[in-house]
RNA sequence: GCCGGAGUGGCGGAAUGGUAUACGCGCACGACUCAAAAUCGUGUCUCGCAAGGGAUGAGGGUUCGAGUCCCUCCUCCGGCACCA
């Protein structure tokens, strides 16, 4: 026999497999099962390291196995070849990253191919060839025509040093990933994708899935849904206005929304005059006008406003008027009677002819309202409407249609100076002592939309300042400081819309621009950022709920079904009269550890009882009221000693013992609890009961109570309990409102070695798509892909690319020289390896039939809110397009885990810490390296293990044993090992189908041990295991290893690949032993063992037991005796 | 801080609520050898001479029986992080 000689097997197979097409896959197989098995598609770096091995060789595995078991196999492969490293390697080497990106991957395919995966290289996929990214483009136009894709100025990181926009991966720590230099944050006109509009879908649809927990729980708070309000808070800016609102056709001054406007505003000091417009069933301009104009007097502080037709008369209005007046509003306007509905009867009694310019000199500012679902008014309409005012248009969504709900909030936050917070506590909103706007608010942008708000503002020029300063603020500083700063809006006040009551106005940066409305409502008393500022800026705080907490667990938890017995009673923290330490109970019946505490009898003053409680409890006699601890606790429990269930109403306290005078403390007081005193760190650790937790913290002066309670404070809402509370006064107050933390998804790069954005700039059409016809739009050839300081990308450079005609009017247009984020690139591919080759469609709908969704997905854990959440998105958007027919693409998501260095440290070059997989391959093997990284752990939990090059030795030990097994080979089944290989089918299959890759590696080595002893021992070298027996246990190895299965399955004879070949099946009846051995357990504990036959039943069990434990269980009485067949006899005696 | 995961020999790890430490590495001793390597064999949680006892991060609970289930705490790892 030849020595076990790796190297040309690999060889020899590896060529063969190849000349053969053993990989090649169908789309469909008649009677065969499709099973997609996805493994993310490398970077071309150029080098493949030992993480790519575990990436790709280890779920091969599952591949081989899946298709021994008669499934049809889908194991693609190919290459994520757009990216940064092959263009700062093509700036730095002066090459072009299209030829290092196709070098590397010529290079790392020859490498892949040396590790004996079984990928299907004939469906390759690389996105940086024109093919693919033709799909890229044609997909991204689909999002782009269906209105997912938009262009919006967008803050980005742009690295000072490097002149570019980084992408946030790129930025660590505040810093250029590459360069270290400072990241700035800029304005920048970006293309987006809607990825807010499916948060929703990304977040329910997880639920669905077989994913690992983790997996679905990081999405979850990355897209960080959460419920709550918005909440309107309107701005006394020192100035009283005079509102003239006029309503529209068919209207009248008493329609609810005209009274609740007059209302809000009144509230506010201002006055508000509605005049009744005549003839509203038929209305004229003459008449209309005539009567806006009598009912009052115009001048600088009138605000005028028109509701629909009411706008037309307005308009009018200030035609004629001698003198400006302040401003002016129009809601659901128009200029002209082409509505989108219907005709109306006023058409002919309006002139719908303006003077523009006298009505521009009679107003400096001009707000237009557009309802975005308006049934009336037309785009068309509204163009001219825009351009006749030279004033863009401000679209909101009204509560309904052409603004003509109830109650138009949105419509009052432009009569009035309003800042909207957000809030996902709208039952705190009358502790809610101030508000923070963020410094990007857009109140106090210059030249806010025209408005003169901040006009009456007296800190100008230190507001200004702040906003600066919190500009130029890096994150890192924002981070690093993480005190609370701001400045106060002088001479402005809000007014909490609850109370009524005027509040101060802060600016402050721990306020974030992008989240929310970028305006929070200060509530300090119940939570601890706003407490935090409330302190530094001596703001009041008020305590608008009293915590209420039930016990759920434990013995003290409330008994359900069982009524409860309220009432009043008090809790006193009592210090120490000379240490630092603090007194506490530990109830006997309920493990409940706490504070003294008590009922208060009728009559009884509080201080009273809590000093009777405290000298019935403890004895202690003179205790002296150090102070009150706020407001009353809430507490549910079950009550051990009363036997029933209390709903008690704590008063806390906090007193100090003015000595140790104590009295004899009562028989039934020490049954029911024993006092300790508790050193103030342990305290907290101690006591266990949540109102004494409560009391505690305040008592330490750092209560936040930022959980469920009862309302106080609260006017109408006093006594509901918080959850209640949510809904009625956001209901009555407020809009209900959710919000998320994910932001739109920025696919731009001003970066030359990726995708063109397929758009078109027209001057007229504006950004068109480009046709389908003329995609590709390839990559231009450039002189040079560094970028430009301007952050233009490359592409900008070339010149003549750039010069395109407008595919819609034929006009001259520039193409849009920005590429599309990678990302984009890999949240289709998987789709794509379907139907790799395809000119016509990115994939064919049948093919993608046969294979979507994939059935397992295995990556990288850092790719789990990127790559996964954005591929996901795509797949949703595709489905709503009806192009694919899932909604969502991966069934199974698996996490990989991580390939250390023998130092337990990340590999990395400067660490010298580095496995070259090449070298170990070399010197072991293929097989051997791919089956010790099976084995260095379970493939489905997130882990991180060190390469360890001892132990990859022992891998190679048992190939070598295996390769000499093959002496051991004669023609009759050995009786002896058949048990145990029949055992081994069955373990080995289950352990693979669930990817515990490390347990069935070691079955197969328990098989080898237990064949080497029978043969080398007992048979002493004899030919004692069968050719069947022999072959079985290849095909069990085979998806292992490979290549030397293969060739020992040749060697045997055998023609066809051991890879074509089905997978073992087991015999159920072989699996019993003759013989077992039993545990025998006293008390539950193992003291002795009994040997019993395979099939014994309990009665025999508990004889043979018996008989092993006799001399332990002499003179002891047994209790019970519990038998576990095939397993166990537990005796259960008296102690 | 919040969310998630995990703590078992010297190391990677194994164990449907049922004999904890399978399998592999390492180590020790032995065989083979002039010798070394390779290979093979034996042993290898801990206390104890033994009989026995103890141990799965710590403490408690449920159970005949807990590494596994429940509660409290500690430590480590990952993610998010002033998200209102």
């Amino acid at each position: 026999m030849k020595s076990y000689e790796h190297k040309s097997i690999e060889k020899k197979w590896a060529k063969r497999w190849e000349k053969d097409g053993l990989y090649k896959t169908k789309d469909v197989v008649k009677g065969k099962e499709n099973f997609n098995l996805l493994v993310e598609f490398p970077y071309p770096s150029g080098n493949l390291h030992v993480g790519h091995w575990y990436a790709f060789a280890v779920p091969d595995i599952l591949a081989r196995f899946q298709r021994m078991r008669g499934k049809n196999v889908l194991y693609p492969i190919g290459f994520d070849a757009f990216g940064l490293p092959a263009e700062n390697a093509a700036i730095k080497n002066k090459l072009n990253p299209r030829t290092w990106t196709l070098s590397n991957i010529e290079y790392m395919k020859k490498q892949i191919r040396s590790m004996g995966t079984s990928f299907d290289w004939s469906r390759e996929v690389v996105t940086c060839d024109p093919a693919y990214y033709k799909w890229t483009q044609w997909l991204f136009l689909q999002f782009f025509k269906a209105g997912l894709v938009y262009r919006k100025e967008t803050a980005v990181n742009w690295c000072l040093s490097c002149k570019t926009v980084l992408a946030n991966e790129q930025v660590v720590n505040g810093t250029c990933e590459r360069c270290d230099s400072e990241v700035e944050q800029r304005q920048m006109l970006q293309w987006n994708i809607k990825i807010t509009d499916y948060a929703d879908r990304l977040v329910d649809d997880l639920d669905a899935l077989d994913w690992p927990k983790e997996i679905k729980e990081s999405q979850k708070n990355w897209i960080g849904r959460s419920e709550g309000a918005e909440i309107d808070f309107p701005l006394d800016l020192g100035i009283k206005y005079k509102y003239v609102l006029l309503h529209g056709f068919e209207g009248a001054p008493d329609m609810p929304r005209f009274h609740f406007w007059k209302e809000e505003l009144e509230k506010l000091g201002h006055e508000v005059i509605i005049p009744a417009l005549p003839d509203t069933k038929n209305p004229s301009e003459e008449e209309q006008v005539a009567a806006a104009l009598a009912a009052t007097e115009y001048d600088e502080r009138t605000v005028l406003f028109g509701h629909s037709l009411g706008a037309v008369v307005a308009l009018k209005v200030l035609e004629r008027l001698q003198k400006p007046i302040g401003r002016l509003v129009v809601a659901g306007g128009f200029i002209d009677p082409e509505f989108k509905d219907k005709r109306r009867n006023f058409e002919k009694r309006f002139s719908w002819k303006f003077d523009v310019k006298k009505i521009k000199s009679n107003t400096p500012v001009i707000h237009v309202l557009h309802e975005t679902k308006d049934y009336g008014v037309s785009d068309k309409q509204l163009q001219r409407l825009e351009d006749f005012l030279g004033v863009k248009a401000t679209h909101i969504e009204g509560e309904a249609p052409h603004f003509t709900g109830q109650k138009e909030r949105s419509v009052l936050m432009w009569l009035r100076a309003t800042i909207r917070v957000f809030t996902t506590r709208p039952d705190t909103l009358y502790g809610a002592t101030y508000l923070v706007l963020a410094p990007e608010h857009p109140l106090l942008r210059q030249g806010f939309e025209g408005q003169a708000w901040l006009s009456t503002l007296q800190n100008k020029d230190e507001v200004k300042k702040y906003i600066e300063s919190s500009k130029k603020k890096t994150e890192m500083e924002r981070l690093a400081l993480k005190k609370k700063t701001g400045v106060q809006l002088k001479a402005i006040t809000a007014i909490n819309p609850a109370t009524g009551k005027a509040i101060p106005v802060y600016i402050a940066d721990y306020v974030l621009g992008h989240y929310g409305t970028g305006a929070v409502m200060g509530v300090p008393a119940h939570d601890e950022r706003d407490n935090e500022f409330a302190k530094k800026y001596e703001l009041p705080i008020i305590e608008v709920i009293e915590p209420a907490v039930t016990q759920r667990a434990g013995l003290d938890a409330v008994r359900e079904e069982e009524p409860f017995t309220e009432r009043p009673a008090i809790l006193a923290v009592v210090k120490h009269w000379s240490e630092d330490t603090y007194l506490c109970l530990a109830y006997k019946a309920n493990d409940a550890r706490g504070f003294i505490s008590g009922g208060v009898d009728a009559g009884e003053d509080f201080l009273v009882a809590a000093q009777r409680e405290i000298r019935e409890e403890s004895g202690y006699k003179n205790v002296v009221l150090v102070k009150s601890l706020g407001s009353v606790i809430h507490s549910k429990f079950y009550s051990p000693t009363k036997q029933k269930n209390l709903s008690a109403h704590f008063t806390p306290f906090l007193f100090e013992l003015k000595d140790g005078e104590q009295e004899e403390v009562s028989e039934r007081e020490k049954r029911i609890q024993e006092m300790c005193w508790m050193k103030k760190e342990e305290v907290a650790n101690f006591v266990n009961r949540d109102d004494s937790r409560i009391a505690w913290r305040r008592a330490m002066g750092m209560d936040v109570y930022d959980g469920e309670g009862t309302l106080v404070n609260s006017g109408d809402f006093n006594g509901q309990s918080t959850e209640s509370a949510r809904e009625a006064i956001t209901e009555k107050l407020g809009t209900v409102k959710t919000t998320y933390k994910l932001r739109d998804w920025i696919v731009s790069r001003q970066r030359y070695w990726g995708v063109p954005i397929p758009i078109v700039h027209c001057a007229s059409c504006g950004p068109v798509a480009v046709k389908d016809s003329e995609l590709p739009v390839k990559l231009p050839e450039v002189k040079d892909y560094l970028p430009e300081g301007s952050g233009k990308s490359p592409l900008a450079k070339a010149k003549k690319w750039v010069q395109v005609k407008c595919p819609k009017c034929k006009g001259k247009a520039e193409r849009e020289t920005d590429t599309l984020d990678t990302f984009v690139d890999s949240s289709w591919y998987y789709l794509r390896y379907t139907d790799p080759k395809n000119k016509k469609k990115f994939a064919d709908a049948k093919k993608l039939q046969s294979w979507m969704p994939v059935d397992l997905y295995s990556g990288g854990a850092e790719h789990t809110t990127m790559h996964v959440l954005y591929s996901r998105f795509w797949h949703k958007a595709l489905f709503d397009l009806g192009l694919t027919k899932e909604p969502e693409p991966y069934t199974r998501r698996m996490n990989r885990s991580l390939i250390l260095g023998p130092d337990g440290q990340k590999m990395s070059k400067s660490k010298g810490n580095v496995i070259d997989p090449d070298e170990v391959v070399g010197r072991l093997g293929a097989d051997t390296v791919r089956m010790y990284l099976a084995f260095i752990g379970p493939y489905n939990e997130i882990n991180t293990y060190p390469w360890s090059p001892d132990s990859v030795v022992g891998v190679r030990r048992f190939l070598e044993r295996v390769w000499r097994a093959q002496e051991y080979v004669g023609e009759a089944d050995s009786p002896a090992l058949e048990n145990l290989l029949h055992k081994t089918i069955k373990k080995v299959g289950e352990d693979i189908a669930t990817m515990k890759f490390n347990t069935a590696i070691s079955t197969l080595m328990i098989f080898l041990n237990a064949l080497e002893k029978e043969t080398l021992r007992q048979a002493q070298g004899k030919k004692t295991l069968g050719k069947a027996q022999w072959e079985n246990f290849l095909r069990l190895l085979a998806p292992f290893a490979p290549h030397i299965t293969e060739e020992l399955w040749a060697a045997g004879g055998q023609k066809k690949s051991v890879h074509k070949t089905v997978w073992p099946e087991y015999d159920a009846s072989k699996l019993k032993e003759e013989t077992i051995s039993i545990a025998v357990q006293i008390n539950g504990k193992t003291r002795a063992e009994a040997q019993v036959s395979g099939d014994a039943d309990k009665k025999t069990l508990e004889k043979a037991a018996r008989e092993a434990a006799a001399t332990r269980l002499e003179g002891k009485k047994i209790l019970r005796t519990i038998i576990v067949t095939g397993r166990l006899v537990n005796f259960v005696v008296e102690e």
